[in-house]
RNA sequence: GGCCCGGUGGCGGAAUGGUAGACGCAGCGGAUUCAAAAUCCGCCGCUGGUAACAGUGUGCGAGUUCAAGUCUCGCCCGGGCCACCA
């Protein structure tokens, strides 16, 4: 018999829901722990196998560290604004909410049904207006603040004001698209509308101009990590490059305090490279090169301000304003036609056609700022318009791009820095002498690149400088579902609404498709103006708007009057451990951690840094089969380990019709209609004809036939064997297949688990007497192990320890109260009904969720000492294994000990003893 | 092109620098059974050998070490991220 896990399962669930055992209280009298997953947007599709793997290692955690004595928060939610169900109501007309509603629906089911210890009193979706409102509000404020460089902080933009009426622009100290010269008599003569467009330039939520990645098949702009290679990452569609009046914050400001802040935290290694590479600090110099004969210039950088007498061209960006000062009368048409050309290019044939080199003489000449040499200015579209100054000064002795350039136009190449051949190609790296370089010869690189700034910054020609690939953040979406911005125009004045006029409502239209006007679809919403007629504003936010301060509101997410009270953010401070896939690395982990410093410096979030320790668990990826027909045959298929002998088409086959590899030939011919008359090529096995599949790991997908649906296995196996699958399929971080076959394993160790219990009749049958040394190893070994393996988010091999306990166990025909209670105990957070149920049979009216954590006790563990000789390298080699507290006199003492045995062995004197501390005494003899 | 991560049986994977392959799946043999399911026991990297055993073995090549899957260097392969960022 086996234990009936449907009965157990259902029961203790009713059970948890009906007395809210894991609700969570603001418990101050308890340390806090705060366990997080990466909440899901619920798609149509349901959740696969894949996606419990995360929330099922959370939840270990949970129950482990409840029974530490941890108050544990543990909250899930939705983050449910988002293309996927806009795109649905476009085709089917059925409004976003719905569809939500109903895809929610499916995923709380399917979480339910496996056993999750959240705190659901605490739930919410992004989608509701309660929740949304605070996301409108942190706009507000971000609108309403500006970031101080001098004190490294947001503050209020009043703080600008007060400045520019004392003072003008002159010494503002605050970060800005542009700077701005004007004095205050001038800011005092400024209109309404001009003064706000000047506080546009300071403010953190700023409506400006902005090169935008525009979709034409989605009908939106996209973020810059929403795009990858030229086409959307939703749906593949191209993208392209259009200047467009969108809301942006001002993320780069962040910058340097979201790359230290990596150094606080406990993050993979990779995640926080993919964020330095996002974030892309790199240090070098600004320069003016003055154009020849005048006193004005432009100004470039460089990270290299070493090789600045290797220069022989300078080159702008096309969408440089400088294109059209510097161009001479005799190039004007070549220009034009150059631009014209690049203007052509989509985004996606501009990075395609990396490798081909374009550009065109301007006819203008700048002169060098040293050697006072004539210096050609070019314009190329390697050079971009976004980043540094939209200039620079080529060096093709040294830079790959412009030895390519120089090489493509037949241009001057000087070297300054030996160490490389630059006939054949550049020689980038940053090591070797100067030469050619007038006071900088002989010197080093990194030497030479700080007295080449020091020499800029003396002479005036430049400053010592640190660029950051990161960009503000687009925050304009021409979309409906998602938030309103809290924003309405008055005579073209963005203005704010005030907070308790919050939330605004997203208002019903009678179509999610843009205007006849090309307005957004809001713009086919009726009286969507404010009381006074002033037109609220047509795009929505950005899905990241929701998810980045999520974490904050569920330590206080009923409450009405404010984002979370000062009490609860005190108490619950940040997530201490939360989990979620690495593919959100330069997105809502970058939104989140900006999000949460700018309400850090509002004195809102306690903690500068919101994520402790971040673990990104892998994809669990399909297993998919297939089967293999004739190409000249299409109702013949061939068993995979014939197929070379036949020419054949591969296709996928679905898996649940296939069992070991082995076909069930009578349920794929009723699989599909086209099927129906399929005849088969077998091959033996054990004398039998079977069919035999082919195989590969693939990602899970429905197209691929490999999609494995977790009510099913629960059905099948249980949650808790499901639970205990997953994480015994392998490290929790890495990316393995799933493979049905292999649950039956865990399954039968639950079984087994049981049946130490129980005896054959099912009945309960546990003992009082007192345990043997060997059960106490085993049980106090247990414990010591799962102890660390939790500690070390390493649950395959704790699953493991439990299944070599209960085998060990079973061999000792142990069924000591003494020994299984404690492993139930230690068992509840993989299995937490089967403990459950056990722990009730046990005796307990409490849930085994207020057992404390069993210590394992060291004096079972020691051995007393065990040897064994092994001989290698032609030498005899004798080791002892000794207690891990041992110390050296107490080693010598053992090695005497063993001295008749070591002379046994080879007869020779001890020629040398080496202490390997902790665990091994290694004799050479 | 740059950076990051990985490469161990038929498969998923174990292994604080110390007997490589824990644990599970699959496979093979056996016990129990009228038979099956369930359960239990044994074998299970490769080569040779009936066996004891010997040799060999963690992508490849070197190095450090008494000792290397593990550390260092150089290559090869796979995956990820960024990608004309000056």
């Amino acid at each position: 018999m086996s234990y009936n896990f449907q009965d157990i399962e259902t029961k203790w669930q009713k059970h948890w829901a009906k007395n809210k055992t894991f609700k969570t209280t603001n418990d101050t009298s308890k340390p806090k722990y705060y366990v997080l997953d990466m909440f899901p947007y619920p798609s149509g599709a349901g959740l696969h196998v894949g996606h419990p793997l995360g929330y099922i290692a959370s939840d270990i955690y949970t129950r482990y560290k409840r029974s530490q004595g941890f108050n544990v928060l543990h909250p899930m939610g939705y983050d449910a604004f988002g293309l996927p169900a806009e795109q649905y109501a476009i085709q089917t007309g059925t409004h976003p909410a719905i569809t939500t509603d109903q895809n929610i629906k499916t995923y709380r089911s399917q979480l339910d049904k496996l056993g999750f210890s959240y705190d659901w009193d605490r739930e919410f979706k992004t989608c509701d207006s309660s929740y949304y409102k605070w996301t409108q509000w942190v706009f507000i404020k971000m609108f309403e603040s500006c970031y101080d460089l001098k004190a490294d902080k947001a503050v209020s933009i009043d703080n600008v004001v007060k400045h520019i009426e004392a003072q003008g622009s002159k010494g503002l100290h605050f970060a800005c698209n542009e700077e701005l010269v004007f004095s205050k008599e001038e800011w005092n003569s400024f209109s309404e509308e001009k003064r706000e467009e000047t506080l546009q330039n300071y403010r953190l939520a700023y409506l400006a101009d902005t090169p935008v990645n525009w979709c034409p098949a989605l009908g939106t702009v996209l973020a810059n990590d929403e795009v990858k290679d030229g086409l959307s990452v939703r749906g593949a569609h191209p993208v392209e490059q259009r200047i467009m009046k969108q809301w942006n914050l001002r993320l780069s400001c962040y910058a340097q305090r979201l790359l230290d802040g990596l150094d606080k935290i406990d993050w993979s290694e990779s995640i926080k490279e993919i964020q330095r590479n996002w974030i892309g600090r790199s240090e070098g110099a600004e320069v003016l090169f003055k154009l020849k004969g005048q006193d004005t210039g432009f100004e470039i950088f460089t990270t290299r301000p070493d090789t600045i007498f290797g220069v022989s061209f300078m080159v702008l960006a096309p969408e440089s304003e400088w294109v059209q000062k510097v161009t001479t009368k005799e190039q004007t048409s070549a220009v034009e036609n150059y631009l014209e050309d690049c203007k052509k290019k989509s985004q996606r044939e501009r990075m395609t056609d990396v490798k081909k080199v374009s550009g065109v003489f301007t006819g203008a000449y700048c002169t060098h700022p040293f050697s006072g040499k004539d210096i050609p200015i070019w314009i190329g579209d390697y050079v971009l318009g976004g980043y540094g100054t939209g200039a620079i000064m080529a060096v093709p002795a040294h830079d790959t791009r412009d030895y390519a350039f120089a090489k493509h136009f037949n241009l001057p190449i000087t070297e300054v820095v030996s160490g490389g051949d630059i006939s054949k190609e550049s020689y980038d790296a940053k090591e070797g002498k100067l030469v050619n370089s007038d006071f900088l010869n002989g010197l080093e690189v990194k030497e030479a690149i700080k007295k080449a700034i020091a020499q800029i910054e003396e002479k005036k020609l430049g400053v010592k400088k640190i660029n950051y690939r990161l960009r503000d953040a687009i925050f304009s979406r021409q979309r409906y579902w998602g938030e309103p911005f809290p924003v309405y125009y008055k005579n073209g004045i963005p203005k704010m609404l005030k907070e308790s006029e919050l939330p605004l409502e997203l208002p019903e239209v009678d179509a999610y498709l843009p205007t006849e006007t090309g307005e957004p679809p809001l713009g086919r919403a009726r009286n969507w103006h404010n009381k006074d007629g002033d037109a609220y504003e047509l795009s929505t936010m950005p899905g990241f708007a929701g998810s980045s301060a999520y974490f904050l509101r569920y330590m206080d997410s009923q409450n009405n009057k404010e984002l979370v009270s000062k009490e609860a953010v005190s108490y619950w401070q940040d997530v201490d451990l939360y989990l979620g896939g690495s593919e959100h690395a330069t997105g809502h982990l970058i939104y989140s951690r900006f999000w949460n410093k700018f309400l850090f410096d509002l004195g809102i979030a306690v903690k500068d840094e919101p994520f402790k320790k971040l673990i990104n668990q892998g994809m669990i990826q399909g297993r998919s089969n297939f089967v293999y027909r004739l190409k000249n045959d299409v109702n013949k298929f061939v068993s995979v380990g014939l197929k070379d002998k036949y020419d054949t088409q591969e296709l996928h086959v679905d898996v649940n019709i296939v069992e070991n590899d082995i076909l069930d030939t009578q349920a794929f011919k009723k699989w599909r209609a086209e099927f129906a008359k399929a005849e088969f090529i077998f091959e033996q096995a054990d004398g039998k004809d079977v069919y035999r599949c082919g195989w590969a790991v693939e990602k899970m997908s429905k197209s691929m036939f490999n999609v494995v649906n977790p009510d099913l296995v629960v059905e099948k196996y249980g949650a808790d064997t499901l639970r205990l699958y997953e994480m015994f399929l392998g490290p929790l971080e890495q990316s393995k297949p799933w493979n049905t076959q292999g649950i039956e394993g865990v399954s039968r160790f639950l079984n087994k688990f049981w049946r130490l219990f129980h005896n054959d009749n099912e009945q309960w049958e546990l003992s009082n007497a007192e345990p043997s040394k060997d059960e106490l190893k085993v049980l106090h070994g247990t414990i010591k192990k799962v102890h660390e393996d939790i500690e070390n988010f390493s649950f395959n091999t704790s699953v493991a320890a439990f299944m070599i306990a209960a085998n060990e166990l079973g061999k000792l025909k142990c069924n000591k109260k003494a020994i299984l209670e404690p492993l139930v105990v230690v068992l509840a957070p993989f299995a937490p009904h089967f403990a459950e149920e056990l722990w009730n049979q046990l005796g307990h009216s409490e849930s085994i969720t207020t057992a404390p954590w069993p210590v394992h006790e060291e004096k079972y563990l020691v051995e007393s000492s065990y040897n064994y000789p092994i001989s290698f390298n032609g030498k005899t080699r004798f080791f002892i294994e000794i207690s891990l507290d041992a110390d050296a006199k107490a080693v010598e003492e053992l090695v005497k000990s063993h001295e008749e045995t070591i002379k046994y062995l080879d007869g020779k004197p001890i020629k040398k003893l080496i202490f390997v501390p902790k665990r091994i005494v290694n004799i050479v003899i």
